[in-house]
DNA sequence: TATGAATGAGAATTCATTCAT
DNA sequence: GATGAATGAATTCTCATTCAT
């Protein structure tokens, strides 16, 4: 494996469990089996790591007609929701690491602020694909931010090890919640 | 004030600001107008400023019997949400700092840990107290969960702004389903 | 036990242990039991914690009278150990720590040396006293300093265990020396 | 000469003027015209420095051949120390810094203890190999102790400025100590 | 490309000592 | 006499970064 390469491996392991100030170059080098000038060779001051491990975050947007349902919110949140964890499993802790620095690096800051933005927008999209009737767009906007913030915190806060299926009952209690408001508010004809 | 107290405030103040690891302790010092041998004549070690500010926390359980209104599961939550932003919002900062340092220091983690189990408690007991009659315990868990996860969000998270109005469209929603899914459960007993 | 006995108590205690330099005022307070203020008001500066313990030394002047048995220099130096060792046995690690701190105070170093003086002075005149004929005076040093090394080593040395049948057996061929000598010399007609 | 030889010689310098507690690693540094950091370079910890120097402590096994003359005790032993003064003369206050470190340093108090075991080993052997006839086992170990202790104070002690014309008459009494003994329990066998 | 010695600006921490009470 | 907060100089050690080779 070329040295960039295991360099980043290291860097990405020591900063998650140690956080990236408190982790020495000299350190990472060492993780990462060469010698401590590489590492300044490659990245030539220590935060061009963080900027390297942002770029390495996969890619997180889904093909949603793959993950719709239409009529069923509740399935179709979980086809998406499963998806989404599926692509961060390998790099859980590599999301969670920059979470943690976003407050002192912006560049890792404005990286996870697309991703949240891109992340709400996708189950917004997914909502409405679904097709459920006549919702109010805030109630949608709830819905969202309820979706969007329980996947958020599975994939930046550490050591959270919610069991899969409660993760459904969330999202089929969203989706009746929609679904009741839907049908309250059509029927009558208001 | 007595320096003690003027180190802490301080400590607080930068720790939010900086982070934990990049505020140095002569800062510190400088901050509260102390020398810098006191703040470690007071806190023998940098993180025993932590556990301090740790044990600064207000007191997050809420009087239940002033938040419940019997009826009315939506409102009962908000009032719960907003009693509870109201005591934090003036350690608005230090919530923020200690949930970033939660994964470097143990007392931290472990008193942000307890905080949310006494915050999950407490909507628990709010929704089975406002009374949503025969919705499944599964059902109250999840809503739980996301009325929980939405106030530790709101809480740990720095920038965020989200809009109060929001806050309470969510946890609307959240209720209507609880109540529909009742509802659904007892088609027959309404 | 007045505080300023246990004080000296403790920085004897703590001094032989870490030396003078790795022992902090402030732990010798701890030891003692007293609050840190009154080690410096009972003694000013810390080096005069060094001058008080000198003081302890138990006197080693030995009444010759009673340690010599004419005719027998083995016999008359052992008496003169054993009783030697009698009275430092109770201020072992007093004596070695001062003897660790002879070199960076002179204090120190100036009392040690008088003690060595009278030392190796006693040692002369036990030998002299007890009346080996004959032997030149260069001898009577030499055996002199031999015994006066051994006995200083004794009580300099940490952790030194040697066996006293040992010293016995050394003292004894240091007199079998000089009565040789005498011998030697003497009968060919003198 | 090399950076890291130059801190050595500098420590070595400084730990036997002022003790090693005593000499800031800063003023190493500047003794030894390097940088503060680059002291810590070479030697992660300032105890480091003990360890290394340890190192340098001159071999002192004697080729005992070389010093023994068959018959001569006293001239054997007299050898024998003059050759470990030789060694150990260019690293006097190197074997006297050590000596005085050995309480708090295990690695310095084992070298120590090391070094004393062969000296008194050599030391016996000599007076094997020199020839005195039918002394008895303990004497020569007696003996021994006298000279190894003699040479071990004399390389240990600082300041000690005793002269070399007075450690012969030393060695001379212990040998004749021996012979006469030899002779006094063979009287039938010369 | 690679390397590891070198650099120097801090960082946390220690501690003798002072001093107001 | 006693006390413990206060002071600040000094010390060890860390580490990102540079750079000659």
């Amino acid at each position: 494996m070329p040295a960039r390469e295991r360099i980043l491996r290291a860097a990405e392991r020591l900063f998650a469990e140690f956080g990236f100030q408190a982790t020495p170059t000299s350190r990472i080098a060492e993780v990462a089996g060469v010698p401590k000038g590489l590492v300044h060779y490659h990245f030539r001051r220590k935060p061009d790591l963080l900027t390297a491990l942002v770029e390495r975050l996969p890619d997180e947007r889904v093909d949603l007609q793959r993950v719709v349902v239409r009529g069923d919110v509740a399935e179709s949140l979980h086809r998406l929701v499963t998806e989404l964890d599926g692509r961060l499993s390998a790099s859980r802790v590599l999301s969670h690491l920059l979470w943690r620095e976003a407050d002192t690096h912006s560049v890792v800051r404005e990286a996870l602020r697309q991703r949240y933005e891109t992340l709400i927008a996708q189950v917004r999209a997914v909502i409405l694909a679904a097709g459920v009737p006549a919702r109010s767009p805030a109630d949608v906007d709830s819905a969202s931010a309820l979706v969007a913030r329980a996947v958020s915190y599975r994939h930046s806060v550490a050591r959270h090890t919610e069991e899969p299926e409660e993760m459904r009952r969330e999202l089929s209690l969203i989706a009746s919640a929609l679904e009741a408001k839907a049908g309250a508010a059509e029927p009558t004809g208001r």
